[in-house]
DNA sequence: TTGTAAGCGTTATCAG
DNA sequence: CTGATAACGCTTACAA
């Protein structure tokens, strides 16, 4: 194993010259600076983790705490701790993962370790038990979502009250009346805060416009085919032509079957806009106008939050909301 | 913070002989140690990591390697990063995460930095480039999976070529002579090595049994019903009455759908077996005989190596198979 | 059964 | 611009 000792022997300099040169933390000349990186190099030195937690009171490590529950919706899960982590790489941190059981007891314990430089919270429940722990420890900690009281919490996530006003604006615009908005699951309602707050954003405006709106939720499993097909059916059937869909992949494609099976363009005779989706919709049967979920800029943010922290910049314990985007694919139909 | 020294204190002992009654490494009076005990409790004491690592040399932290590729199974990939978190912090690991790119140079960098104290592979390509990396790296390595060439590695994996056999055997002795086996998509083929193996397993033994095997790829996507439902009807076209099932959830849903369709009973006109399901298929439309994959005896299994080694114990570098299980739900036809 | 003390490999604070 | 050197908090021989 190679220690710095035998990397500042090489360079012929001390190891506090050493420590400097690599870490950028104070200057040193340019020749003993490359004479000592090249000898870092030539030796293969990594700094020893434990060592440099120690000495610098940085382990470089942020936690991630998700509580994988059977109802979470596995590819955006995953979309969500890929893009953590990448974050996180990026700006020099890795990522310990804290799952069910642990992500309460396991906050707690790397933070009274000081495994962890921050804590990263996913996949966020209104009445989240983390929010009081993050209220208790000291290891700053950011939400990537947001509880049903936030108060005192640093939380990032997509403005899904916003996209439901986008959503609806622009199907007002196109001259709807009457609008049927595809929901998640049920036990989403109740288990995340997400849905209620793109359903009210939707509500509200939908009021505002005059428009009729009926909102549906998809059924138990989300290989409930059947619930949605008689979702659709039913909207049609009372002469919806207006659809906001907040769901998984499979559910879009159930509608679009729908859909064409009824002899409807879309675009043309029926309008369909998807909202928060987190997975590429141009690959559906019909691409769909798109206000997307993009995990990749919750995560960043919530990685560049905790490391502003970290290096001493205030961060406000608020809710910092991402305005969400509107993409069109036509599938909105003109005004009539 | 709460150090070693202040439970010290507050226990009237040394500081060592707190660090040795918490870690139980020598005996200690009960007197002393419940003291000790009681004292470690009130101040919330919890060692700190880097301290505990730079002393112990020991991490008590596993990297796990896992190349989110865009064609792996989101729940299935789930369900074996939770087993293994699980089976971890059981023996008192943490889970660092190393994904895609940082797969490779990931394992490097913790290797050389000691961060972690064994690595553990994820979703295992055939030519997979972490095998070099293990070879060289230092730090203790298993994979769950195996790859082409697992020589001088530890490897921890289901049987798929004794699952093959079982399936295999069961329809023949329910005097099945013509077989379709409904396997992984294409491209898992290529990228993965179980599906061969499961594959290979299901031929020697057809050919055994004199059995006529055609076996079908589903279609690219996931998604792709029809590339199913057209392998289902040309199997029941050519008289084929038994299925061995080697896919994902919608993939049975399908075949279960045709099945219907045809007024074909399952366990009665038809038989079906599903093989490698990391699901539950007791969910299913109808149950399913099953041999399933259970990522918590992989997960566990290659935890255990990696404890093992950690503590000493000789670990071959070789292949360890779990046996497979044969699930029975009644949905192969008695024999005729 | 318990205490003493020597590291572990960095970082950061002093000097120079 | 560079060098000593004192922490950092714990584990673990070595003593008692």
């Amino acid at each position: 194993m190679t220690t710095i000792h035998e990397v500042a022997e090489a360079a012929g300099v001390s190891i506090s010259t050493v420590s400097y040169a690599l870490s950028g933390k104070r200057p040193i000349s340019d020749k003993t600076r490359t004479r000592i990186e090249k000898a870092a190099r030539d030796l293969g030195y990594e700094p020893d983790a434990g060592a440099r937690m120690l000495a610098g009171r940085r382990t470089h490590i942020f936690a991630l705490t998700e509580p994988l529950r059977a109802d979470t919706h596995a590819p955006t899960h995953m979309a969500f701790v890929l893009a953590t982590a990448v974050a996180a790489r990026r700006r020099g941190y890795d990522i310990l993962l804290l799952t069910d059981e642990q992500a309460s007891d396991g906050m707690n314990r790397v933070a009274a370790s000081n495994l962890v430089d921050a804590i990263l919270v996913l996949d966020v429940a209104p009445d989240d038990e983390r929010a009081a722990i993050a209220r208790a420890v000291r290891t700053p900690t950011v939400f990537i979502g947001i509880p049903d009281d936030p108060d005192g919490l640093t939380c990032v996530d997509l403005d899904f009250e916003a996209a439901g006003h986008l959503a609806v604006d622009r199907l007002a615009d196109a001259g709807h009346t009457r609008v049927t908005l595809l929901g998640q699951t049920e036990v989403s309602y109740r288990k995340s805060n997400f849905p209620r707050r793109l359903l009210h954003g939707v509500q509200t405006r939908a009021l505002d416009h005059g428009i009729a709106l009926r909102s549906e939720t998809t059924g138990a499993s989300s290989t409930d085919t059947a619930a949605v097909r008689s979702a659709a059916e039913s909207a049609l059937a009372r002469g919806d032509r207006a659809f906001i869909v907040h769901a998984a992949n499979d559910v879009h494609e159930t509608l679009l079957t729908v859909l064409d099976e009824h002899g409807l363009r879309v675009g043309t005779d029926v309008s369909v806009v998807s909202a928060a989706a987190s997975f590429d919709t141009s690959t559906l049967t019909v691409p769909l106008d798109t206000i997307p979920l993009v995990p990749q800029q919750s995560c960043d943010l919530a990685v560049d939050l905790a490391v502003r922290h970290l290096e001493g910049h205030r961060v406000p314990a608020q809710i910092h909301l991402i305005p969400p985007e509107y993409h069109i694919a036509d599938s909105v139909s003109p005004r009539r």
